[in-house]
Order: C-alpha cells, then sequence, then structure tokens
DNA sequence: GTCTATAGGGAGATAGAC
DNA sequence: GTCTATCTCCCTATAGAC
C-alpha cells in the first residue's frame, strides 16, 4: 500500500486519506454508523483529531467516502462471484446474492451506513455513481435471466426487488448471529437458494 | 388516551410514560435511531429533560420501550392483514409483506431501530416476547401455505426469509422515496407480488 | 500536512428543591 | 413526579504553531 521509499510511521507523511477511509470502514463493521465519529477514526489512523479535516471538509464527507468505497467493493464481489458461477445465467445471477450475504456477515455492520444514512442528494455524485455501477452489474445479469423481451423497466423493477430482498436477508441474519459464524458458506448458499426461488417464481408469474 | 378527569396539560400528570414512548416512536420515525435522544423526546412530551429518568433508568430503556411497542403494533397490523386477505392460505401469508410494507412506508424510519440497534441481550425480555409473537404469527400462517409434512424447523427458516426480504424491500423502498409517495397501495401490492413469487419458487422447488 | 489547543454544543445522567 | 441546575463526557470544527 505504501510506496518503498516511505517510512511510514502511521499513515503519516503517507496515503492518510486512503488510510482514513480504511479505518472509516473498519469503525462502520465494528460500531454501525452509531458508532462513528471522526475523532475515532483519526485515531484509528494514528493521527491527531484535526487532521482528517485536511482531507475531507467535514464529517459526513468522510462518511459519503467511505460509503462509496464499499459500494465499490461490493460491486467487484458480486460481479466475481457471478464470473466464478459458470456460465448458467441463473447461476450467475443467483450467486450475487450468496456473494452480497458473505460480505455483510465478514464485514458485520458497515454497510448498513448506505441504508440508513441519506446520500440521496446531489451533493455526492460518487456515491450515485458507483450506485449506478452497482446496479447496472445487475441488469447485466438479469437481462441475462428473463425473457428477451422483457422491458427495461421491468428488469429495473426485477433487480430491485432482488437487491433490497438480498440485503434484507443479510442484514438481518447479521443481526441475529451475534458472533461471527463459522459457516458463512452455508448462509450464503442459502440466500442464493432465496434468490432461485424468487427467480423461478417470477419466471412462473409470467407464464400464466 | 387521556382519562377525563385529568385537565392533561401536557402529558403533565397524566400518563407520562405512554407518551414518551409514543414521542420516542413519532422521533424514530422522522429522523431515525442517529438523531433519537432523551431530551428531544422530553420536549416533545412538554416536560423537562429530566422527567424521563423517573420511568426509564437510561436512554437505552427508553429505545427498548419504543421498539417493543412497535414490534407490537406490527405483529396486529400482520394478523388484520392475513384476516382481510381472505379464506385462501397463500392469500393470507402474502398479505403480510404489504402490511409491513404499507407501516414502513407510513412510518418512514422508526423501524429502523429494531434492525440497527441491538437488543438481542438478556436485558430485554419485552422485545423478545413480542419478537416471538410476531414470528408466531407468521408461523401459524406459513403453516397454512407449507406442505403439511413441513418440519418446525424448515417453517421457520421460510418464515425467516420471508420476514427479512419483506424488511429488505420496504426499507430500502423508503429509502428511494424521498418523500412519502401517494400510491402507498401499488407499493406495497408489489411487496405482495413479490411475497407470491417467493412462495411459489420455494414450493417449485419442493417438487423436484 | 500534521500538530496542540480550544471553542462550542449536545446529550446522558444526577442532585436537590418543590 | 416533575422542575431547575449542573456535572461530565464526547464530538465537530477551527486557529495558529511548526
Amino acid at each position: 500500500m505504501s510506496s518503498p521509499t516511505t517510512p511510514r510511521r502511521g499513515y503519516h507523511h503517507g496515503d492518510l486519506r486512503a488510510g482514513l477511509i480504511r479505518e472509516g470502514i473498519a469503525l462502520l463493521g465494528e460500531t454501525g454508523v452509531a458508532g462513528f465519529s471522526v475523532a475515532k477514526v483519526a485515531v484509528r489512523a494514528g493521527v491527531s483529531s484535526a487532521a482528517p479535516y485536511r482531507h475531507f471538509p467535514d464529517r459526513e464527507a468522510l462518511l459519503a467516502a467511505c460509503a462509496a468505497a464499499i459500494l465499490a467493493e461490493i460491486t467487484d464481489l458480486l460481479a466475481a462471484a457471478a464470473e466464478q458461477a459458470g456460465p448458467d445465467p441463473l447461476d450467475r445471477f443467483a450467486a450475487t446474492a450468496g456473494a452480497y450475504t458473505r460480505y455483510v456477515l465478514e464485514h458485520r455492520a458497515g454497510i448498513d451506513l448506505i441504508y440508513s444514512y441519506d446520500f440521496s442528494g446531489p451533493h455526492h455524485p460518487t456515491i450515485q455513481e458507483q450506485s449506478r455501477h452497482l446496479t447496472g452489474t445487475l441488469m447485466d445479469l438479469a437481462s441475462a435471466v428473463l425473457p428477451a423481451d422483457t422491458s427495461w423497466a421491468d428488469t429495473a423493477d426485477f433487480v430491485y426487488v432482488h437487491l433490497s430482498t438480498t440485503h434484507g436477508y443479510a442484514t438481518l441474519l447479521m443481526k441475529v448471529t451475534r458472533r461471527p459464524p463459522e459457516d458463512i458458506d452455508s448462509l450464503a448458499a442459502r440466500a442464493v437458494t432465496a434468490a432461485r426461488d424468487h427467480i423461478t417464481g417470477y419466471l412462473q408469474r409470467l407464464l400464466r
């Protein structure tokens, strides 16, 4: 992460901005948005509580940067999971539910930021861009599953339900499993099954 | 709400405990857990910031009381929705998704408390009891939908996925729709359809 | 760019009067 | 049971030295 020439005591004189985002995400994972503070992130990164304000104008900007980074990572994970799932479109699409669940369980909270905070305003273009990127990835995968004549709006609706229900499953699971369970695999597999059930029922309904 | 004999200036000398819970829920609905504070609730209820501590030992106890009240109301709404849905078991079960979505959209946040706060410890027996009550209601409805030989564990699993995915749909919807939409009906109907798709897919999978 | 120091505010919780 | 007053802590954000 650090260039070979920098001695790198903490993040001093290194890439503090990136370090703050990383520690911010870690803190969010441990305490949720409620326990988040600029001061704590600064301590974790090994700098004074004033240092972050040289890189982010205020608390919300740091939160937004963390949210954007989380969204980007999730998007990558979903795409990778689809890739690993093989050639079958249904397998590929359903696999995203497993990857999402796995991410939430492994990073505990963290993700609640995106859904508990209001970043929908025009002040956070990066988040909106990442959000579109995530949606676009799922839209592509969904298009391969749904009938060829499915409209864009219907595809978007389907993706929306898929994403939101997967999110609900993963987050509620995170709440219930007090400690990180060893069998994340089986829980992620259950999410995939639920996603497949959803697709099956959806396609079945179209036939009638 | 107040007895006929009490003059009732604010909640003074009235049922302050109930008033605090009511105002607490209202505040949660407006600001979410992040904006919740005992002081604000006190002001809303028309009492000083110290008064709540005569009824609740600390902030968390008040939050827990609000959560329990919300859970109880939701349970009633789900049961009522099933009742109104008619005799068909599938209709009755799926109707709970609509009622849940309607509640979340009408009360905005509020419900995020239950899923963003950790009440799973043994310190909140009321919440756990209400939670069991909610689950039990859904278990009964699910039993009528699933095959007669379905095990308790499988029924519970099915209910869990139904509840969590419905929750995810409703909450993400709440985030996206900036202002309370006029067409809550259509959004609730979409939730019912998603629930039906889930059931259909689930039953279909059992056949194979 | 990072530090120390601090202003300013909000919120949890308690003490004692009434 | 409710009030006023207050203590303490933590957090956001800024000012100015280095």
